[in-house]
DNA sequence: GCCATCATGTAATCTGTTACATGATTAT
DNA sequence: ATAATCATGTAACAGATTACATGATGGC
């Protein structure tokens, strides 16, 4: 039904203040990188859009030396659009999820492989709870009594909470994985390639 | 670095048996639909490239009454491909979360409007939660002692992990939010068209 | 001299979904 | 009758990234 969540990122950014498509870039780099991003390709024909449909106003600001800069404005009407956006419940659409998927054909490699791999996942969930407790840290200094700070909490949180179930299921696929090298048995037992292969022949009710 | 994730999808769904593009799309749907998904507009064209990369062979099969079947079998080669790609530590791409964004600008409605949101986010999260425990009690009747039960489950957990964490996430900001509908103090409080468009102008530097 | 930053934008490319075209069979 | 399933495929569209073009300033 409802389509471009890419307009309603530029309008939300919009609706903090005036702003240049340069800039709308690096906010999203700053504040919602960790959930969200756009690349000028996207940008910038989208505020043009926006000034033909009446969601915000365009002026230009000479500057010395640097090239304009092309200053956008949300209208009464653009910051009405948002709102309507905000109070809309959300569609969950099915990401894709590489790591599940490569685990799905897990059986096609060894299981020192699969081991390998979450191994590595969690190396960098680890890393990724970590940069988002310092993340927590620094909103809550530098946008202190800030009236949006709570709802960039809320938004670090969500990170926080999926980072650290990853981190737990992590953990108890790996004890999984290695129980299975511990005693693997038949059809696991004497991996090869060709007994491998060999599965395909008995595989298509497999489904 | 290394692209077209369809590609390896469609060689790890060849690798479980010979298969048609028709069948492929339903193996999709029926066993990975909870992270990954493929279009007919992907299947058939990649399937072609397989075959011209002599990753994949290709036979026909003459049915009464019913199209012909194209039958598409794993080659050494592709079989190849699939593990090398299997083994590949995962790229972690930022995934776009439309809740956490539409939260993010949360301070632009009202806070009974993003309690709305989270709720029906959380029951959604709910039904899924129920879903995922039903598909693995299927899965363990009816892949019973099937040598790739053990990958199977492991991707059901991954959801269920990150479903849980997620319904906890959604306690604890309702939790929160309504607390801030309770006491609202400055800048919440008489929360007006007019007073949140105020914002505006000393936002440029709240980034 | 060279690279990064500022700042705009476009074009090419990639990835993916949806809708359509074809046409027979079977179930309601 | 009509809808669904079987089965192939393409064309049109949508969404998004990357690379490029332009050109000045300022730091190493």
């Amino acid at each position: 039904m409802k389509e471009n969540k890419s307009k309603y990122a530029i309008l939300g950014i919009l609706s903090l203040g005036p702003i240049s498509g340069y800039d709308i870039k690096k906010v999203f780099q700053r504040s919602v990188a960790n959930f969200w991003s756009e690349s000028y390709g996207q940008i910038y024909p989208l505020l043009r859009t926006l000034v033909a449909e009446g969601l915000a106003t365009k002026s230009i600001e000479k500057q010395v030396g640097k090239p304009d800069r092309h200053t956008y404005v949300l209208t009464n009407k653009g910051f009405e659009e948002l709102q309507q956006w905000l109070i809309e419940p959300v569609q969950d659409q099915i990401g894709r999820i590489e790591i599940a998927l490569k685990l799905f054909f897990g059986h096609r490699v060894k299981v020192a492989d699969n081991i390998r791999q979450v191994e590595h996942f969690r190396e960098m969930r680890g890393q990724e709870l970590q940069a988002l407790i310092a993340i927590e840290e620094r909103l809550k200094v530098e946008h202190a009594n800030k009236p949006n700070l709570p709802y960039m909490l809320m938004t670090v949180s969500y990170g926080q909470h999926v980072t650290q179930a990853l981190i737990q299921w992590c953990e108890e696929t790996l004890s999984f994985l290695s129980k299975m090298t511990a005693k693997p048995k038949k059809g696991i037992k004497g991996l090869t390639k060709k007994n491998v292969r060999g599965d395909k022949r008995r595989s298509r009710q497999s489904q």
